[in-house]
RNA sequence: GCACGCCUAGCUCAGUUGGUUAGAGCACCUCGUUUACACCGAGGGGGUCAGGGGUUCAAAUCCCUUGGCGUGCACCA
């Protein structure tokens, strides 16, 4: 057998050994042979335009940890891997990308050249991410890997679209309905979003203060003089006594030249105190305005386009830039002594979560879910499914995010006005219209963006089919299918991925449905909580009758050192691939789990990458030197029984730490999980086992033993470097990969085992301590005497240990001697240590030494006196508290009489 | 405004139903090539657990409160 070589270099291995995990085909469930039970985690789908961040990183080790955990039980385990096609997203990249290299826009393409390139570059990009994720060491099942926008996917989104639309309640009211709703636009990209698409950003703005002419008796604030030209009314508070007598009265003024017909009503929104207390409502361009319209029945006048411009009819102002517009207006204001106040002003500036454009609120026609539909309502079946723990949701905590994020849910605007996505299923036309005015109008535009792009007038259309192009118009069959157009949006690409968890089974008659639905577990970010986790949520329940999964664990984000958000701008971004150059996969992979736990960002520099390198090469050196005192290593070695009191120590120690990491992996607490795994291979068995191995000699079982549990307990953890390990030994077995995962059970009778080896743990220590204190050459051998009371026995049994560890020449152990001459002394638990130091006693400091420890032990005494003659403690405290507590002191009271002796002889 | 967090060693954080003289990693200081590992070993310094109050025999842990930081949602005329 060869030895491993002397550092471990994951770049050497890394590649083949991912080969080999491919090659066996054991990422596939069905090559898993006698499984019980099955574990399922349909990844999340990262967006294929880009590549693999450490956020995804993150997520990605999270997933594999928990399936090659599950794998390795014995469970047919699936980690179903695929990409988003991301509508709005990949439309910016795409579009940005043929701008700059081709100088053109998608208008030059057309629809389908537009959306048949998207499509393949989205293709190139998955394979590209494909291979990174690879590299994170992701066990996923290849075969299975889908993307949003594959055609039987598109077919289950758009299949579910039409039963939301056919689902009518006795009102008539569908739960996929077309309505004239005030949305979210966004100029730039063009196209409606729904509100969780809208980021707030803090912007300094001018609160303008004015009046609509000389007239208008009282003035009003805004910050977007602009839309004034919209108004139709001011709303003031009911008990404002400033404004009673007009209320329902309505003037016509003339503000800047144009016509306004404004009607005062009253709303209990308006805050009296703001401002003058008088609120200009402006139903085209603002949520809460367009409610107050709805109640009061008010004119809703449109003063801002889709470019971004004012609407043709406001004479000079029509076709102008809102900014330029809004500075015209200002200015005449000004002029004609109207303008009151203008006053700095911070607010919330709404912008496009993808393209950071400010968003304007206008009315549009959109497609809309009723989250709250009569026949099935999707916000209280999702509740309900959270508040039962169906499905449980890691931590904890965010359970009470979800709910109050679902409580304060409004109907879905799930069309988009971009080309990139499944297109809705709905058919109109011509010839049906009811009013010949509203047929298919079209316009075209000069915008450079999007130059020649037909704004289909959005009002009132009335589908004639949904589902499938009909060949005749199903209303009238004389119209034929050449007079059907069909509805020019695409569909949210979270109406898509809300059904990921099962249209990527084959839903709703696949075996891969039937048998792996619903998942076990779902990890992703905590930002795309209101985005995707309830979308999949109300999604599932209404098309499958289920929950996605069982289990929702949420990832925080991944912060630079500073704990700064890491971005591209600011240069301060991990890119994993560099990362994963220079440390290796293992080492990327600890960094991500320990010191990370669910739903809290974490902070991530190098340095703690390289510390955990660190790590990988000592478990592989571990494992070297293992090896080197092994005779035949073999891949099934049973529970030896332990020799010496060592042995029969870290079987101990490896049973409760197997055990201790099962239960918090089991309980998602992976970093817990690692944390004490690697304590034990570093601290124990590293530091103190194979020290003492190296003394007793003759451990080839046990560390057989040792050996191939450790390396199963880190496999699910950083199975390069345990894979590599495990092939080095064992070529002929199958991969580490499917090894069966160790089982444990915590023991119960240890701790006598654990106090007589603490007792050898604390006197080498404190032998090593004193011999630094004195500054004796490491390589000099000393003279010890131990007066060891009932310890005598097995001190006596492991002489050799502590003489080797300490660097003892001569060690006599009785149960009672006394200091010798010349020596120094301290106690370790009820036994007496004196190291001789050979002449180079230093009265002076030994007084102190011995004082300062009794200056330490005093107080603490008399606590513990203090709390053990308090009636109450012992009354009220649980028996075994206050009996660790009299044992605590009547230790502390030895050990404080034999240095008050020590101190007394040596003056 | 509503909601959810966070504040423990210089830094990053553990501390799971209240009960060890409060822990780890990194950094720092001293020393050091003995059957693996300098990507290492041995030893060491360093914290009144943000402040105040309360509950309790017992509080880093539970409750109230003040301050600081962060996040989400809403408002933003």
């Amino acid at each position: 057998m060869k030895e491993l070589s002397k550092a471990y270099e994951p770049k050497k291995y890394e590649d083949g050994i991912y080969k080999r995990w491919l090659d066996s085909g054991f990422f596939n469930p069905e090559n898993l042979l006698n499984t019980k039970g099955q574990y399922v985690n349909i990844l999340p789908p990262p967006n294929a335009n880009g590549e693999m961040h450490i956020g995804h990183a993150s997520g990605y080790v999270v997933m594999d940890l928990l399936g090659r955990y599950h794998r390795m039980k014995g469970e047919k385990t699936l980690l179903l891997p695929g990409k988003d096609h991301a509508g709005i997203q990949s439309q910016v990249v795409y579009e940005k990308k043929i701008k700059k290299e081709r100088g053109i826009t998608r208008c030059d393409l057309g629809r389908e050249k537009f959306y048949d390139e998207i499509f393949s570059f989205c293709k190139d990009r998955a394979q590209y991410m494909r291979e990174q994720e690879k590299k994170i060491g992701l066990s996923a099942d290849w075969s299975r890997e889908k993307f949003t926008m594959d055609p039987e996917l598109v077919k289950v989104v758009l299949d579910t679209f039409v039963k939301m639309y056919n689902e009518v309640d006795k009102n008539g009211n569908r739960m996929i309905y077309q309505g004239e709703r005030i949305i979210n636009w966004c100029p730039r990209c063009f196209t409606a979003l729904s509100d969780v698409e809208v980021e707030h950003l803090e912007q300094k703005a001018k609160l303008y203060t004015f009046k609509y002419n000389k007239d208008f008796p009282f003035s009003i604030s805004t910050t977007r003089p602009e839309t004034k030209l919209g108004d139709t009314a001011i709303a003031v508070n009911p008990k404002d006594e400033r404004y009673k007598k007009y209320i329902g009265k309505i003037f016509e003024v003339d503000f800047v030249g144009l016509p306004l017909k404004i009607k005062i009503i009253v709303d209990h929104e308006v805050d009296s105190t703001f401002g003058t207390g008088a609120l200009g409502v402006t139903p085209a361009h603002s949520a809460v305005d367009w409610e107050m319209a709805r109640k009061n029945d008010l004119p809703i006048i449109k003063v801002i386009d889709e470019h971004g411009k004012i609407h043709e009819g406001f004479k000079k102002f029509s076709g102008m830039p809102v900014n330029e517009a809004r500075e015209m207006i200002v200015n005449e204001l000004r002029e004609h002594k109207l303008l009151e106040k203008e006053e700095d002003y911070p607010n919330n500036l709404s912008v496009c979560e993808r393209c950071q454009s400010a968003i304007e609120p206008m009315v549009s026609k959109q497609w809309f879910v009723n989250v709250d539909h009569e026949n099935f309502s999707l916000k209280k079946a999702a509740r309900k499914a959270i508040e039962n723990d169906e499905i449980k949701i890691y931590p904890e905590r965010f359970k009470d995010v979800m709910l109050n994020w679902i409580d304060n849910i409004r109907d879905w605007c799930i069309s988009r006005q971009i080309w990139w996505g499944p297109r809705i299923p709905v058919w109109y036309c011509a010839r049906c219209e009811d009013d010949r005015n509203n047929i298919s109008k079209v316009s075209f535009t000069n915008d450079s963006n999007h130059a020649n792009i037909k704004i289909k007038s959005r009002v009132g259309k009335i589908p004639v089919a949904v589902g499938e192009k009909p060949l005749v118009c199903p209303v009238d069959e004389r119209h034929g299918n050449n007079m059907l157009f069909q509805d020019e949006d695409t569909l949210d690409t979270w109406f898509s991925s809300g059904q990921w968890a099962y249209s990527t089974l084959g839903f709703p008659n696949g075996k891969d449905f039937k048998e792996f639905y619903p998942s076990d577990m779902m990890v992703m970010g905590r930002d795309i909580l209101p985005f995707w986790a309830f979308r999949m949520i109300i999604m599932s329940l209404y098309c499958t009758g289920q929950v996605p999964f069982k289990n929702l664990y949420f990832t925080g984000l991944i912060r630079d050192e500073k704990g700064q958000k890491m971005s591209k701008s600011k240069g301060n971004g991990i890119d994993p691939k560099e990362v994963i150059e220079k440390y290796g996969t293992d080492a990327v992979r600890l960094s991500l789990l320990i010191g990370n736990s669910p739903g809290n960002d974490l902070n991530l520099g190098e340095e703690k990458i390289a510390g955990f390198r660190n790590f990988t090469n000592k478990l592989w050196n571990i494992c070297r030197f293992m090896l080197l005192n092994i005779d035949k290593p073999k891949a099934d070695v049973k529970k030896p029984v332990g020799k010496t009191l060592a042995d029969k120590w870290i079987l101990l120690r490896l049973n409760d730490v197997a055990s201790q990491v099962k239960y918090c992996i089991e309980n998602y607490n992976l970093s817990m999980a690692g944390e004490k795994l690697r304590d034990f291979t570093w601290g124990t068995l590293a530091d103190w086992y194979l020290e003492m191995a190296k003394i007793e000699g003759k451990k080839s079982e046990i560390l057989n033993y040792i050996l191939n549990n450790i390396l199963k307990l880190w496999h699910p953890f950083m199975p390069f470097v345990t894979e590599q390990i495990w092939q080095e030994i064992y070529k002929d077995e199958n991969c580490l990969m499917i090894q069966k995962y160790p089982e444990f059970k915590l023991s119960s009778n240890g701790s006598a085992i654990d106090e007589f080896t603490s007792y050898i743990v604390d006197i080498i220590t404190s032998i090593r301590s004193l011999r630094a204190d004195y500054k004796i050459e490491p390589a000099k051998k000393i003279n010890v005497a131990i007066s060891a009371g009932q310890a005598e026995k097995f001190l006596n049994s492991n002489e050799e240990i502590i003489k080797g560890l300490a660097r003892i020449e001569n060690l006599k152990i009785s149960k009672k001697l006394d200091k010798p001459q010349g020596s120094i002394g301290f106690v370790s638990f009820g036994v007496e240590v004196f190291i001789d130091l050979l002449g180079l006693v230093d009265t002076g400091k030994e007084k102190e030494r011995l004082s300062k420890e009794i200056a330490a032990v005093e107080p603490y005494l008399i606590g513990l006196e203090k709390k053990l003659s308090n009636q109450e403690f012992v009354s009220h405290a649980p028996k075994e508290v206050v009996e660790k507590e009299k044992q605590k002191l009547s230790e502390g009271q030895e050990k404080l009489k034999k240095l008050k002796e020590q101190l007394k002889n040596l003056i």
